[in-house]
DNA sequence: TCCATCCTTTGGACTAGTTCAGTGAGTTCA
DNA sequence: TGAACTCACTGAACTAGTCCAAAGGATGGA
């Protein structure tokens, strides 16, 4: 019975098919799951495995209890450059927003004090945002900021670029950077922001940032929807 | 009834216990899904969905039809380092192997000559190896070299490192490197040799390098089990 | 000793349903 | 006009099974 395993594999080639051929545009909704699993003559199960393995080719992706998504091409993201958010976003013909989402000022908890290469008892800003292209949100960011090097930090404008604020408020450049990149897991405050289910697979990017002085300032958490980026490093940038 | 959130959530929060606590060791098989579900009292589709949900957390990993495993810790890869592989898994104390699946020499097609930057019909080497982390295949290695800078190549040995070749025998260095990093889903030759199932999230990194006279001379690409690999870089290293 | 063959165990890929909980559009009402 | 409410629709999370194909250990014969 050669049909249990080609009917799926036909939905894929289909839903892949339309997706490239232009039938299927960026950001549009597909047919719910349940219309889905009639047109082609499958269960939900089945239909829900063969968009699941669309969705890790990056093709689409979907929203918690809202559906799935033909997703737009990939931003190219040089985590080495200075260019910040908005402005790769930009460069790209691609529309760039941020949206702050909490600004808390605690003593660091080992994870951030790990990073930070902190060896007693801190006080850092911890600030959440959203950070939207083409209207959807791919990318959750939380910086951690060492507060005493960034006095009344908090009482600015948080939506624009941190090391833009960094340079002319502080007088701070960033002179090295370190980043690990791994795919993760969503946690759960990350994956309500996004709107996807926690546990979901995202790429994770961590920061620490040094100043011109050779301290570290602060670092950052990046938590990208994994269709959405392609991290892109060329050696020549910075020899 | 709750019960039927929490018995599946139950699952996972044990296993991820026993496998921080140390009472499931790394490289160590998991009860096999039909044991799971007599366990736990759930079915076979809800074990599945958390194994999953473990493997997107990197925890534990699968191989086809031969079961789950738990994860060793990620080695930390540097793509602009001049260290090749057995070199940095040596010295982060894990035992490297590289296996050789298949060299041919074609003319390039359109995705290899693109990578490549080449305008017309150009013949290119295909060498594809497998790597090994303590025993475990991990990683899937095409590289593509552009046949008139490297004479002979082929009869030479192919499980050391090529860049190691190209400056004993070729006298080339590689000058500068760009490197992409993307999710994406294992092709099926990939999937085959790493033996998980095609389709299945992979880690993908496109490299491309120059030679001292600034010559594209070959391109890489890698496949990583999600789980084994996390990219670490420091701007100080080549500033 | 070696090698082919069998047989058990494994995950892979399905069918056919149910219940639960957010989302969001449309309606109601002060 | 605008805020609150309703309700159909969505994916999320399950149950309970079936059949298939590859992997690999056990078996047995040359």
């Amino acid at each position: 019975m050669k049909s249990k395993i080609e009917i799926p594999l036909k939905m894929k080639d289909v839903l892949r098919e339309q997706i490239f051929g232009g039938s299927l545009l960026p950001l549009q909704k597909l047919p719910s799951e349940r219309d889905l699993s009639d047109l082609f003559s499958i269960t939900r199960i089945s239909v829900k495995d063969a968009l699941a393995s669309l969705e890790t080719e990056g093709l689409i992706y979907k929203e918690n209890r809202r559906g799935w998504f033909v997703s737009p091409p990939r931003v190219e993201y040089n985590p080495l450059s200075r260019a910040h958010f908005h402005q790769m976003v930009t460069e790209q013909q691609r529309i760039a927003e941020t949206q702050l989402i909490n600004v808390s000022t605690i003593m660091a908890p080992s994870h951030y004090a790990k990073a930070l290469a902190l060896t007693e008892l801190t006080e850092i800003h911890v600030i959440e945002r959203l950070r939207f292209i083409d209207g959807r949100a791919v990318l959750f960011v939380e910086n951690c900021l060492i507060s005493h090097f960034f006095p009344n930090i908090i009482s600015e404008n948080l939506t624009q670029s941190l090391t833009t604020l960094y340079q002319t408020k502080y007088n701070f450049t960033t002179s090295r950077s370190r980043f690990d990149v791994i795919p993760a897991a969503a946690p759960a405050h990350v994956a309500k922001a996004l709107n996807i289910s926690p546990g979901q697979q995202i790429l994770k990017i961590c920061r620490v940032n040094y100043n011109q002085h050779a301290q570290i300032i602060d670092c950052e958490f990046e938590y990208w929807r994994p269709d959405a980026v392609m991290i892109s490093i060329d050696s020549i940038e910075h020899s």
